[in-house]
DNA sequence: ATATTTTAACTAATGACATTAGTTTTGAGG
DNA sequence: CCTCAAAACTAATGTCATTAGTTAAAATAT
């Protein structure tokens, strides 16, 4: 039903409605501006009328937060499709950086709120665990060296995310260039760390 | 006339104190709580009398950022001071995540405000470059692949310790293990990459 | 010592925001 | 047509940052 003027018809909002219009002002003004004044004027609502579907800020970015991660997820697991080894390392890691760059403050939330008891996020963020575990495959790891693996390459790529983002790289350098070099470098160490013994430090 | 020295009137205030105490603020209950109202209240004043020393949040912000990226240093620092090689990675690398444990409030601000034309925030960030380019001297990297090295580094350093502050790791696995050897395999790579050519992806 | 200047503190006021309570209106089902 | 639950609204409260203008104390000059 049409978008009325004034204290018209009912806007025919809903959950879905709100993230999605949420995470575009999130990506196109930062997480900062992320508010429900903001929200519920790009709506054509009034503040108050948001809490019917969510659950306050703090419920709209767990939302959000799912949302991402779900988002981020899609792009990873398209990205490894029919490829394995290094090169599905490779691609996973780009499309994982690519969408940090493409949705800055949708991908901000994604590590915003790792509230307890909460289903949807745990879920969603344990497919991705389960997705780079499996990329992980294949490069001699025991199940507890793949565990480690997963945590390095995850720190590898939110840390390369995050400081892309916020200008942390200043030097005149190829961004995509540094992150290849760091990829192959990092995968050149788990091959080359595989036949080592593991000596303690 | 002279501005070199400081004149303090009744509460003793100055925008040192008023730092340290922001910092405390932001390492026992969070960024979120670092607070104009909270931090006049901790320093038994009214809040519009901070600005006589600060230049409202934001600049509370960016001098949070310069104490933390300034402390951030000195642990790096001393901790590779008189070690060299892989044992300095190491020591600079733990220092780096035991100063985000330790302080992590003030960790999270070094991060936030790349503004431009602020010297010194640029200043106590190079400071931590030109250490990082130095600990990464001795393994045979040219200067560009130095340059893209500690971006690597960095990328580790930081997402470790995000992702190790907010629950990302999830899973049952000691963490000192997983930086050890995400830092070993990092440096693993370097060494067996050096001989190889420069193979375009 | 007294006067002047500087400045750090204050009070008061404004505007943005989140949130709650209570009210009206809408749309769907009987 | 009538009823009812949901979805929108208005009104109100409290917190926060920030600005303007005031007071008083310390530092400095006379």
């Amino acid at each position: 039903m049409g978008k009325g003027h004034r204290c018209m018809a009912r806007a025919g909002l809903d959950r879905h409605t709100l993230v999605l219009a949420a995470a575009e002002l999130a990506d196109a003004h930062g997480m900062e501006e992320v508010t429900l004044a903001a929200l519920a004027a790009k709506l054509g609502v009034r503040s108050p009328s948001l809490y019917n579907h969510i659950n306050g800020l703090p419920g709209l970015r767990t939302l959000l937060a799912v949302h991402g991660l779900e988002r981020l997820y899609e792009v990873m697991s398209a990205a490894t499709e029919g490829v394995s080894g290094e090169a599905a390392v490779h691609a996973m890691s780009q499309a994982y950086i690519g969408f940090a760059r493409q949705h800055p403050g949708l991908y901000q939330t994604t590590l915003k709120a790792p509230e307890q008891g909460d289903t949807t996020l745990e879920a969603a963020g344990g497919k991705i665990l389960s997705l780079i575990l499996q990329v992980l495959s294949g490069f001699g790891l025991d199940e507890e060296g793949k565990l480690h693996a997963v945590r390095g390459l995850r720190s590898i790529l939110h840390g390369f995310s995050t400081l892309e983002q916020q200008g942390g790289f200043g030097m005149p350098l190829d961004l995509s260039v540094s992150l290849t070099r760091l990829i192959r470098t990092y995968i050149a160490g788990i091959r080359c760390m595989g036949a080592e013994a593991d000596s303690p430090e």
